[in-house]
DNA sequence: ACCGTGACGGTAT
DNA sequence: TATACCGCCACGG
């Protein structure tokens, strides 16, 4: 049972699950949540060997500069676009506005201040 | 054990 | 705004 892999992935993992649709949220920033800050790169690695990731809300994870992490041109890149247009999120030369998308760990309050968009 | 690679990030230039 | 470097750490060869 269980594919375990580590403590700290499973942290990852279940505060990537957090990301609200519509949403979305660096690596570093997921680290950070996780309570591994600096440790960005591990939030890929998870992401990467996640048992059956597909259930994780993936796409919703950028470099810290909103831009897509994967080579321009990939599968995954096209991917990601798609599955966050689907989610009215706007990505533009393979970059999306952090200001406006980005998740902040907002409270109901919030939300209704900053709105899920416009 | 050494070294290159990568779904990263912050700072300097 | 874009590029270059360096710090970071798990993996694979």
């Amino acid at each position: 049972m269980a594919a375990a892999v580590s403590p700290e992935a499973e942290r990852i993992l279940a505060t990537v699950a957090r990301v609200p649709k519509g949403r979305v949220a660096s690596y570093g920033q997921i680290a950070s949540i996780a309570g591994l800050t600096g440790r960005a790169r591990l939030v890929g690695w998870a992401l990467r060997n996640s048992p059956g990731g597909t259930k994780l809300p993936w796409h919703r994870i950028l470099r810290a500069d909103g831009r897509i992490a994967f080579p321009e041109g990939s599968d995954a890149y096209a991917l990601q676009i798609r599955r966050l247009a689907r989610e009215r999120v706007a990505v533009t030369g393979g970059r999306v506005d952090l200001a406006r998308y980005g998740w902040h760990r907002a409270s109901s309050l919030d939300a209704m201040l900053w709105g899920p968009r416009d």
